[in-house]
DNA sequence: GTTGAAATCAGAGTGACATG
DNA sequence: CATGTCACTCTGATTTCAAC
């Protein structure tokens, strides 16, 4: 009924997966540009290259992906001076969830029994170059990784940590319930109460670590998969990602180069948490869970009448 | 007794490994 | 290399239990 990373096999052709076709409530929350307010319009901060950088010709380090679209220049936001500290040639880059979760059945407190978001959230990362084209740097994206936490559906409070009614082990999540059901809730809150525990809501891998495969389609793009995350709690949520690079080992040449540096934040769109009797069942694999899974990438996948 | 929530079970699919 | 077996995972359904 499922695996995990099936090994190499024919290629989905299904219909073509974006972000705008797959998901027709996204809305900018779903797209995220990194774009700073200094208007940087010269290379200037060649003087800034990291080491590396100077060492190697920085346009032989980018990949420029054959077959994609090259970029109207007036539609990028100013050139990224972060951007050509790593590459000079690298102007800026768009960050977007390309596939966002649906729904999950809530897992309660066992830790046994976890369910996972379905389908499971997909990033992309894409670098652009001067000229608008869609390249590919494997030095700069091996250091990206993305962070994820728990909202609320309206983003005002964090939900990957709540606080729940404490009585025995067994009906604690029953009485958060019906709290929630009187119109009071714990969530958010900081400070311990008398008969309040803290507990994950959130379970599994919160971060992500890039991986430069081919989607659906056959385009070579950097991919970021949180396959195996789990909530304790039905409710409405979104997922807030945070794009970070780390800093490369043998680059820090400055003290801001030794710390990690925030690039993007992107929240997802909301999606339903249902108890195990509302629960409408699993989202079939999507093409592009299918086509990422096939090349490695730790992906349930579920198999159907349909599925090859 | 009814209802709702949590825990547990069971069927099916898949991959890893051993054996011939 | 092909085949069989076993262990693990996924997923929906059922059972159990506590509160009202």
């Amino acid at each position: 009924m499922s695996n995990y990373g099936a090994s190499p096999a024919k290629r989905n052709n299904g219909p073509r997966y974006t972000t705008s076709e797959s998901h027709p409530g996204d809305d900018s929350s779903a797209r995220s540009q990194y774009s700073t307010d200094r208007d940087v319009t010269s290379m200037g901060g060649m003087a800034a290259m990291s080491t590396a950088s100077m060492m190697l010709d920085p346009r032989s380090l980018l990949e420029v992906i054959p077959g994609t679209r090259s970029v109207d220049l007036e539609m990028l936001p100013p050139p990224d001076p972060f951007l050509q500290q790593c590459n000079t040639f690298l102007r800026a880059f768009q960050f977007t969830i390309v596939q966002h979760p649906i729904r999950a059945r809530m897992c309660g407190s066992s830790d046994k029994d976890w369910r996972p978001l379905s389908p499971p959230a997909v990033l992309k990362f894409e670098l652009f170059d001067f000229e608008g084209n869609h390249v590919i740097d494997t030095m700069f994206m091996q250091h990206l990784v993305v962070h994820t936490t728990l909202w609320s559906a309206d983003k005002s409070e964090e939900l990957t940590v709540v606080e729940l009614p404490h009585n025995s082990n067994s009906k604690r999540i029953s009485a958060a319930a019906k709290s929630r059901k009187r119109g009071v809730t714990h969530f958010g809150k900081r400070a311990s109460e008398p008969g309040l525990e803290i507990e994950n809501n959130l379970l599994g891998d919160y971060s992500a670590s890039s991986s430069i495969v081919e989607d659906e389609h056959g385009e070579r793009g950097c991919y970021f998969v949180f396959p195996n995350l789990s909530i304790r709690l039905e409710g409405r949520y979104r997922l807030r990602f945070m794009l970070i690079r780390l800093p490369s080992m043998g680059n820090c040449d400055t003290l801001e180069q030794m710390v990690p540096k925030t690039l993007s934040e992107i929240y997802s769109e909301e999606f339903d948490v249902y108890s195990i009797k509302t629960f409408p069942g699993m989202i079939e694999s999507t093409p592009l869970s299918r086509a990422l899974a096939q090349q490695g990438l730790k992906i349930p996948i579920r198999n159907t009448q349909d599925a090859n």
